[in-house]
DNA sequence: CACAATTGTGAGAGCGCTTCCACATTGAAC
DNA sequence: GTTCAATGTGGAAGCGCTCTCACAATTGTG
C-alpha cells in the first residue's frame, strides 16, 4: 500500500504466499503447473502487497520489451494538418492494445535527429516497428533490415521488396480517379501530384499517366504540391496559370484538393461544371469541402491494423521468411466534384 | 557486425579492450576516473563489436527507464481533427529529445482501456508522465499522485492543486474575447462553449459570464459544442434558432468557430457586420476560415515545452516539494471576424 | 624520505525476474 | 504391489548491467 521507496518484489510475494519465488512467478504468468491453492495464495499476496512486476527485470531475461515503435519520419508541419497520422496511430494502437503491447512513438525529424531514432532502435528498446510514411533516402528500411528488427511499413517503401508493407494500390487509384474524369468527358485534364520523394505520390502520378495515355490525352498539365492545403492552393494556381482551359484535375490528396477548390472558386470557375476535380484519401476532409469532394478512399485505420498484425506475426515467428506485401484495391467515392 | 542472435555484451567489450567490465562501463557512461588510454581502447572495442548497451539491464540497476509517457485521454474523433494534440506532442518531444529521453504515447480511451493505461503507469515503465487533456473523473491525477509518479498536466486538471500543471488563463481569455465583442458595440452576445467536463471549456465560459456581467448584458444565449467543427455547426444552429437576433458570438475553439461561420454564411448573415465572431486557440485553423478568424492564442507548443521542463525537474529532484502551476496570459489575435 | 592524498582499476555483489533442472508426490496401468 | 507417467514444487543459475569497495599506482606535501 505504501508507494514510496522500493516497491514489493516477487520475493516478498512468494514469502507472503508461502511458496517459492519460482512458483510465484509461474502463478503470475498465466502459469501452468501450479496448483489451484498456490495460485490463490499468490493472487492474494499480489493484491495485498500491491505488487507489480518490474518490467526491466522481466525483459532482461525474456528478451522482450512488449512494446512496439511507431516511426513517423515527417517534417513537423504535415503531422499537424494531415488526418493520416492520427488515424495510423489509432489503427496501430488498437491492434497493439489487444495484444498487451505498448506503443512508443518516435517522431523522427530527418537529419541529426534521425540518428537518435536509429540509435534507439538499435538498442532494442522495442520488439518491432511500424513505419508510417517514409521518404526516399532516409535509409530507414535498410537500417531496420540491418539490425534485424521486425518491422512493417504502412505505404510502399523505397527499395521496396526487402521489407514487409501494406499499401493501397496507388497506381490503380490514380488511374481510376483520372478515368472518372475521362469518362465524364473531360479532355484537358491536369494533375496536382505529391512530393516526388514519396512512393504514394509517384504511384498516383503514374496512374494518372496510364489513364491519360489510354485515353490519348496530353500530359503536360502537371504541378507538384506537398500534400498540404496551402501547397495544393499554390499548385492549383500555377497549373491554371499555365493551362487556363483545364476542365478536370486529379489531385493526389484531399487536403491539396481543398486548396485547389478554393482557387477554382476564387477564379470564378464552377465545380464540376467548368472544372471537375477528384481528390485522394477520403479521411474526413472530402466531406467538408464545398462542394463535397469526389475522391479515392484509403482505409488507413484498416491498413494500420493489418500492418500491425503482420508485425505481430513477425515478432512471434509465425510469419513466413521473406518480405510480404499486402496491396489493397482502391475504392472511388463519388460526391459532387466529379 | 553479425546482427543475429545475442548481441555483444559489456563483458565482451571489456575483454576486447583488455580492461575489466567495471572500467568499460565507466568509459561508456561519460565515465570519470578512467584513463585516456583505457577509454580509447573501450571506444574502439565498442565500435568494432557494434556494441549497444542493453537498456533493460541498465534500467534494472539504475531504476530509471529514460522514457516519459504522454497520456492523451481523449475519445478517438477529436484526436483526428484537433491540431492541439499534434502540437502538444511536438512540444514534449522536442524537449525530451534534448534530454535524451524517449516519448511513449499512451492513447487512453476511457473505460476498460483506461485500466490498461493505469496498469502500465504503475509498472513504472516510464520515469514520468505528461497528461495532455483530461476529463473530469478520469481519476488520472489521483492515480498518478497515489503511485508517486512524477507528472505534469497541460491544461488545468480537475481537483487541481495536487498536481503540477501549465495552462493559459482561460478565464481571462474568455473574458477578453467577449470584451472585444462588447467593445465593438455588440449587445446580444451568445457563446458556444466546450464540453463541461473539461476545465478549459468551463473556464472560458466563466470568462464570458464575467465580461457579460460587467457589461450588464443578458446571458441566456449559451450552447454547448464538443470542440469539433461539426459540433460547432450544430451548436451555432441551435443558438441562432433560439436567438435569431444575436450580433456577436464568442466560441470556445476555432474549430467550432469554423463550423459556426459556415452556419452564419448559410443563413445569410454577414460576418462581422451582422454577427461578430471570436474564436479560441489560433492553431492554424483561424487563418484559413473565411473570413479569417479573430481569436485568442494558446501557445500550445510552448506550454508543452514548459510542462515538460517542469516534469524533468521533478524527475531529477530539483523541483520544489509541492504542486506548481504556471499560468500563461492569453493573447488576443485580431483578424476579420471581430 | 616518510607519509597522505589522489587517481585508476578490478573483483564482486547485487538489481528483480524467468526458467532449467532435480526432486517429491500423486494417481493410473499392468 | 511394482512401474511409469504426470504433476507441483523449490533451488539455483543466470539475463547484462552499475556501482561500492578495496587495492595498487601515482602524485604531492612536509
Amino acid at each position: 500500500m505504501t508507494s514510496v521507496n522500493s516497491l514489493p518484489t516477487l520475493d516478498e510475494v512468494a514469502r507472503v504466499a508461502g511458496v517459492s519465488r519460482a512458483t510465484a512467478s509461474r502463478a503470475i504468468n498465466g502459469g501452468s503447473r501450479v496448483s489451484a491453492s498456490a495460485r490463490q495464495r499468490v493472487d492474494d499476496a499480489v493484491r495485498s502487497l500491491g505488487y507489480v512486476p518490474n518490467p526491466a527485470a522481466r525483459s532482461l531475461v525474456t528478451r522482450r520489451t512488449d512494446s512496439v515503435a511507431v516511426i513517423v519520419p515527417e517534417p513537423d508541419d504535415r503531422i499537424f494538418s494531415d488526418p493520416f497520422f492520427a488515424r495510423t496511430l489509432r489503427g496501430v494502437d488498437r491492434m497493439l492494445a489487444a495484444n498487451d503491447l505498448q506503443l512508443v512513438l518516435l517522431l523522427a525529424t530527418p537529419g541529426a535527429e534521425g540518428a537518435r531514432t536509429l540509435r534507439y532502435l538499435s538498442h532494442r528498446h522495442v520488439d518491432g516497428a511500424v513505419v508510417a510514411s517514409h521518404h526516399r533516402n532516409d535509409g530507414l528500411a535498410d537500417h531496420l533490415v540491418a539490425i534485424g528488427l521486425p518491422c512493417v511499413f504502412v505505404g510502399r517503401p523505397w527499395g521496396g521488396d526487402r521489407v514487409t508493407y501494406v499499401d493501397v494500390d496507388n497506381v490503380a487509384g490514380g488511374r481510376e480517379a483520372t478515368k472518372l474524369l475521362v469518362d465524364r468527358g473531360c479532355t484537358r485534364i491536369g494533375t496536382i501530384a505529391g512530393p516526388s520523394d514519396m512512393t504514394a505520390a509517384v504511384d498516383r502520378l503514374h496512374g494518372w499517366h496510364e489513364a491519360m495515355g489510354a485515353a490519348d490525352l496530353p500530359t503536360e498539365a502537371v504541378a507538384i504540391g506537398d500534400f498540404t492545403e496551402a501547397g495544393g492552393e499554390a499548385a492549383a494556381r500555377e497549373l491554371l496559370d499555365r493551362h487556363p482551359d483545364l476542365d478536370g484535375i486529379a489531385v493526389a490528396s484531399d487536403l491539396m484538393a481543398a486548396g485547389a477548390l478554393r482557387v477554382l472558386a476564387e477564379t470564378g470557375r464552377r465545380v464540376p461544371d467548368d472544372v471537375a476535380v477528384v481528390g485522394y484519401d477520403d479521411l474526413g476532409v472530402a466531406e467538408r469541402t464545398s462542394p463535397p469532394l469526389t475522391t479515392v478512399r484509403q482505409p488507413i485505420v484498416e491498413m494500420a491494423e493489418r500492418a500491425t498484425r503482420l508485425l505481430l506475426e513477425q515478432m512471434d515467428g509465425s510469419a513466413p521468411a521473406g518480405a510480404m506485401r499486402v496491396i489493397i484495391p482502391p475504392v472511388v467515392v463519388r460526391r459532387d466534384t466529379a
